[in-house]
RNA sequence: UGGGGUGUCGCCAAGUGGCAAGGCAGCGGGUUUUGAUCCCGCCAUUCGCAGGUUCGAAUCCUGCCACCCCAGCCA
């Protein structure tokens, strides 16, 4: 997985920045507005900014881009730091907030109004829309444009002090109300808003607007590189717009690439907060979201996250990325650092015949990784062994337990069934079987060799547990262009395996921890609920199951 | 009908005038006490379309076509 060669059009203009030796290193920033929970597209940019940094020797800064109260809590400014960190990304310095420049911003502001640059605007915001035309419509100018440096500086000082009531006037550059760019038919700069601010409390009843506030707060930060999404393309010229007209310490470049989207998978905010209001998932961490808390508890290693971002790759063209290449980066992550035990998710009960005393086998923790030791694993003549791992007869291809048959115990012997029995539905209920002496660890004495390897627990010494399969959310390649969410929804989404057995061993997992039951996939100690007494994984992703039998 | 973007394999994506990387998916085969992993092989005479420039074009020019974004006192 050599992705860090690739190179891609931000690479190659930041190098080709850093060539031109006017800049002496690199700096980026991730700069969400605490108003929800992180989700995969945050991670796509997030992994962009902070590896950028890594790769350049630069730095990477956390701002909060706090200039609309209303909508933000304290509460995503936390959750936002931990998923960040758990991410496994560092940000230069103190967490920075948009809010601690609001000073330096109005005095910018009252500089734009001295030059003759901005002026306060009486207009509704109805009207406003009316004055600023349309898409093909130039824009008419505002009756109060023409105002006095000295009463818009009057009117603008009496905003900031809390004279006027909110959404009565606002502050707007003075640049082109016919210009075909909309954002510079004389955007708003400031608005009158008398809420409490969550880091500023009551001490401003006006706040920037992102226009205004974004390329500022970069140039007082030092920021070299801006890197947002597309849609703010056309806000660039605005954001240049500033940078020339203020004294600015430094002159920061926006560079936009494309959000990341991904099959079977949503991030308008909107339409998950649907799904949590109307509890259709369990919450804004459920396994199933596409938000950083649902993926982490859902098992996805970080790792796995960063190399499915670097992967992908940055460019300019809107995409859809398949979601396989995100589960392949889990699977392959997994893969190394998942230690394996064993699970029977849907158990059928064994009994050895020819054997009456308990046993304990070593077994490997890995099989490609000798320094993760091995376990003690129970043989009992009592086991639970998969529903599915036996048939009273099969075909060739079937590769697991057949009457009369041989198949491995994972770890273990060799066995070879004999008969079964059946409940009033007709459906196997028992199955026995005999050791074959000689096996463990070694191939029959008689050369006949087993037809495959099956996974096991022993029915005394395992423990039940709740299993929670989780399959994707949505039944639509893209959720996203659907309207209404509660259409494309899956119902076989969640299903809980309420009678697994498990291993005695993994009774001790710590939450969060994740093993790979053998011959199933990748499961991790639930976050929360799971204990010891009670123990409940959550199934990360299955195993790649390239057997083609459609009857399993 | 205005402005700004994007179009390279089923899905991503390198490529910046010298003769189409890589990953995912898929398909063959080998190894295997996980039908996993691992390994080996196959998978774009062609770069939205049509012209043009050039010894030579995915890369330059012209014209079309398709898709995305913009009319919040949201970010």
């Amino acid at each position: 997985m050599s992705t860090e060669a690739r190179s891609n059009f931000l690479k190659t203009q930041i190098q080709s920045d850093l060539d031109a030796g006017e800049l002496s290193h690199l700096v980026t920033r991730f700069p969400p507005e605490p108003n929800g929970f992180l989700h995969l597209g945050h991670a796509k940019s997030i992994t962009v900014n902070f590896e950028l940094a890594k790769q350049f020797g630069g730095r990477c800064h956390l701002r909060f881009d706090d200039t609309n109260p209303e909508k933000e809590s304290q509460i995503f400014i936390d959750a936002i730091q931990e998923d960040v960190r758990w991410l496994g990304y560092q940000w230069d310095g103190e967490v920075r907030y948009a809010s601690s420049y609001f000073q330096q911003l109005y005095d910018w502001a009252l500089h734009l109004i001295d030059e003759g640059n901005a002026y306060v605007c009486d207009l509704s915001a109805d009207e406003a829309r009316e004055y600023r035309g349309s898409l093909v419509e130039a824009g008419r100018d505002s009756p109060h444009r023409t105002r006095s440096v000295a009463e818009n500086r009057d009117l603008f000082e009496r905003m900031r002090a809390g004279e006027y009531p909110d959404g009565s006037r606002v502050l707007r550059a003075k640049i082109d109300m016919a210009s075909p760019n909309i954002n510079l038919r004389d955007p708003i700069l400031y608005r009158i808003r008398k809420a409490h601010h969550h880091q500023t409390g009551d001490a401003w009843p006006i706040y920037p607007t992102y226009d205004f506030a974004h390329g500022q707060e970069d140039a007082i930060e030092g920021v070299t590189h801006s890197i947002c999404t597309l849609e703010f393309e056309d806000h660039r010229p605005l954001y240049d717009w500033f940078i020339e007209h203020l004294p600015v310490p430094s002159r920061p470049r926006q560079i936009e690439f494309a959000r990341l989207n991904t099959s079977y998978t949503m991030t308008s905010k909107r339409k998950l907060k649907q799904l949590v209001d109307f509890e259709v998932v369990e919450g804004w961490d459920d396994p199933r979201m596409p938000t950083i808390a649902g993926l982490r508890r859902r098992g996805y290693p970080p790792a796995a996250i960063r190399h499915f971002c670097e992967e992908v790759g940055t460019s300019r063209s809107d995409s859809i990325v398949d979601v396989a290449m995100l589960e392949s980066a889990v699977r392959n992550q997994l893969n190394i650092e998942a230690p394996r035990a064993m699970a029977v998710l849907n158990p059928l009960p064994l009994t050895i015949t020819n054997r009456e005393a308990a046993e304990v086998l070593a077994v490997a923790n890995h099989p490609g990784d000798e320094s993760m030791g091995t376990r003690s694993v129970p043989f009992t003549p009592e086991l639970y062994i998969d529903a599915a791992d036996f048939r009273e007869e099969a075909n060739k291809k079937y590769k697991r337990l057949v009457i009369g048959k041989r198949v491995r115990l994972r770890g273990g012997y060799i066995i070879e069934a004999d008969r079964c029995d059946h409940n009033s539905a007709g459906e196997v209920s028992h199955v026995y079987a005999r050791v074959i002496e000689g096996t463990l660890g070694e191939d029959p004495p008689d050369g006949i060799k087993a037809k495959g390897v099956i996974h096991w627990v022993s029915a005394t010494a395992g423990l039940s547990a709740e299993i929670r399969c989780y399959d994707r959310l949505f039944t639509d390649p893209n959720p996203g262009k659907t309207e209404d969410v509660m259409t494309v929804l899956n119902s076989q989404s969640l299903v809980r395996l309420e009678h697994a057995v498990i291993e005695p061993v993994l009774a001790t997992a710590a939450a969060e921890a994740i093993y790979q039951f053998e011959r199933e996939g990748y499961f991790v100690a639930d976050r929360y609920d799971h204990s010891s007494d009670r123990p409940v994984f959550n199934m990360t992703i299955g195993l790649r199951d390239t057997w083609s039998d459609p009857h399993g």
